[in-house]
DNA sequence: CTTTATAGTTCAGAACGCTTAACTATTTAG
DNA sequence: CTAAATAGTTAAGCGTTCTGAACTATAAAG
């Protein structure tokens, strides 16, 4: 079938999307005093619920060396607590604290903000056509065998 | 309407599809040697035709001299030419080279990646649902008044 | 018990990205 | 014509972020 077309389609709306979000994203995260690694970070963190240093800085691309060095920055700026892991300590869990918490969820809803303006634009028919649409990506995009982390 | 639920929905996407497709692009644009910024410029720079030295600091939050250097290493790495405007002497245009264009096409190539996965899990009538929907998502988008410079 | 591997931290040094301030060149206003 | 505004570059300095190497502490293997 027009596959291409497909993807292309997909693609197009990802650029767009991405624009739109990315621009009001980065301005909230300049404000609050977070660069783009940090930004990652929480996002990690937040997603896999706890990780330690090494696995974090292997997951951003960086030695454990500088993930260590960033979490200390976040530890100070109170977003995230760094504590012993009971089962390893050697190791240690970071898991985000209320604030570390809260500042994502404040990046998402800034990021939040043109797709109210879109919505007012449709129709309620258009409305929903777009969310079987979007649940069928969510659902299948979730159970994509890729486990996201292929890191080299 | 459920206009919240609306927006949550495409919220959801927008999370995950970013969060796959901005993995493939920034390990990508690390192995290209650039940075966000460098990426952020290209971006601009592709949408916009050509623009000039301040006005592109404007657009990514810096100093003009900021912009400036940021734009000699692009003209170095032969990404990007910059050249007398011809209208006002004073000022310099900015465009791609091939280089920069082709550089910014595999980087947009790799974030594709997973979408030919997730294309091959979808039957033809849930891509036509798919392509429906997105269609009418770019179209509004396209047509939101927010000309996307409203920077402060 | 000793050796080896693993998790994380610290330090020195290099590179980067940003800012302000000073400067050149050109254009616009009076 | 002169003065002021604008576009861009350059230099000095500051803080960040990364790396490799040295180090501590704990765990696992022999």
């Amino acid at each position: 079938m027009h596959s291409d077309l497909f993807v292309a389609t997909l693609e197009k709306w990802i650029k767009v999307s991405m624009h739109r979000s990315m621009r009001n994203f980065i301005h909230y995260a300049r404000k609050s005093g977070l660069s783009m690694s940090h930004i990652g970070a929480l996002f990690h963190i937040h997603r896999e619920g706890k990780c330690g240093v090494t696995e974090l800085g292997n997951h951003l691309g960086v030695t454990s060396a500088a993930s260590s060095q960033m979490l200390e920055r976040l530890v100070q700026q109170e977003l995230i607590l760094r504590t012993e892991d009971p089962k390893d300590r050697r190791g240690k869990q970071i898991v985000l604290t209320d604030k570390g918490n809260r500042v994502l969820e404040e990046g998402i809803h800034a990021r939040q903000g043109w797709l109210n303006d879109l919505a007012q634009t449709l129709s309620d028919g258009e409305k929903e056509t777009i969310m079987v649409a979007l649940e069928i990506l969510i659902d299948k995009t979730r159970n994509l065998n890729q486990p996201i982390e292929p890191e080299s």
